[in-house]
DNA sequence: TTGAACCTATATCGGATTGATATATAAGAT
DNA sequence: ATCTTATATATCAATCCGATATAGGTTCAA
């Protein structure tokens, strides 16, 4: 999947300009499993126009820049549903913490307990993150789906860090205590 | 965190060749969490050689093509301890699946059991390749810490993915007799 | 027996993507 | 006054993926 068809994506729910896009997949409810800049991003949308599946219009806003809104086309829309009815790629997780943890031996108990800690609060921040969405009561299913099986999988995760937090901090008082 | 990290950290644990590293990525206890190519390893191996942190000797082998074994240098762990030592980045997680399931309006309910099973596949398929490592009696502190977590994280999805595959197909059903 | 399919092994390259940076405007904080 | 933060678009070097090329060896059924 690449960066045109995720732009087709978010312009199927709502029109939005580049700098938008960019901030839905940072921030919104897309923002935990998709990643897109703007590098990528601006080019897309350029080629979407060209292509006839977005069209654009300068939208002029009082105290902040002019913006580019981009709506899709009908085109885009039928472009969008063949691309998305596919067997989906397998998932792409890649994790500095649990490359560290494999490593473990080569770090301190207390550098190890930074990087639990960062992960826990990584994990926590994507919760609140979800819980915020689901707030909306006129949420759609597609967003209710993908928020219930991200929330089963992030509960999970930080689970299991703050049993190997405690595990961890026992083992260095009992040590501080030697 | 980089390809050449990566490299470093794998041959901490055993020395290798390129094309040994990618199998170790693509099928062991690291794939769940980690990617590279050949495109970037051997390029990698490289520029490690030339830096000091590997060395390679070329190693004959009856009924196979010759190899390349790499192995660590002190010089070469020392900067792996320094790269690792630092706050991990947030882990980066793309989904396809998850796309679509934001998405499903634009499918059909056949296509979308399809993308559930495929999903539910991937996950089953990483929970072996766990349980398989973990038979392993004499494994590292490391590896449990890692098979453990992604166990909990899988887990969890597989069950969130069960009920929502009975809850589609209940409802197809539901259709098929009106 | 032969050739199709597959495994080991290294290497390269076009194209996609990231991460950083540049530019510009304006609101709000100190 | 000046600093930070936010909106907004754009570009580019460095990195990395995915596909492909090459080459020798094994297995096994037609």
């Amino acid at each position: 999947m690449n960066v045109r068809t995720l732009c087709l994506g978010i312009l199927s729910l709502q029109e939005a300009s580049g700098y938008q896009i960019k901030k839905d997949v940072e921030e919104g409810l897309f923002s935990h499993f998709i990643d897109a800049s703007y590098g990528s991003i601006y080019p897309a949308l350029n080629q979407l126009t060209v292509e006839g599946y977005v069209t654009v219009r300068a939208e002029e806003q009082t105290g902040k820049p002019d913006k580019k809104v981009y709506s899709i086309t009908e085109a885009g829309k039928n472009a969008l549903a063949k691309a998305i009815s596919v067997v989906p790629a397998k998932d792409k997780y890649k994790s500095e913490f649990l490359f560290q943890m494999l490593l473990k031996d080569y770090m301190t108990p207390e550098m190890m307990l930074v990087a639990i800690q960062k992960q826990l609060d990584d994990l926590n921040e994507d919760l609140a993150r979800i819980a915020e969405c689901s707030q909306d009561e006129n949420m759609g299913t597609g967003p209710r789906f993908v928020g219930e099986y991200g929330h089963a999988v992030l509960t999970a995760g930080v689970s299991c860090l703050e049993y190997k937090k405690s595990q961890l901090l026992q083992q260095m008082t009992a040590r501080a205590a030697e």
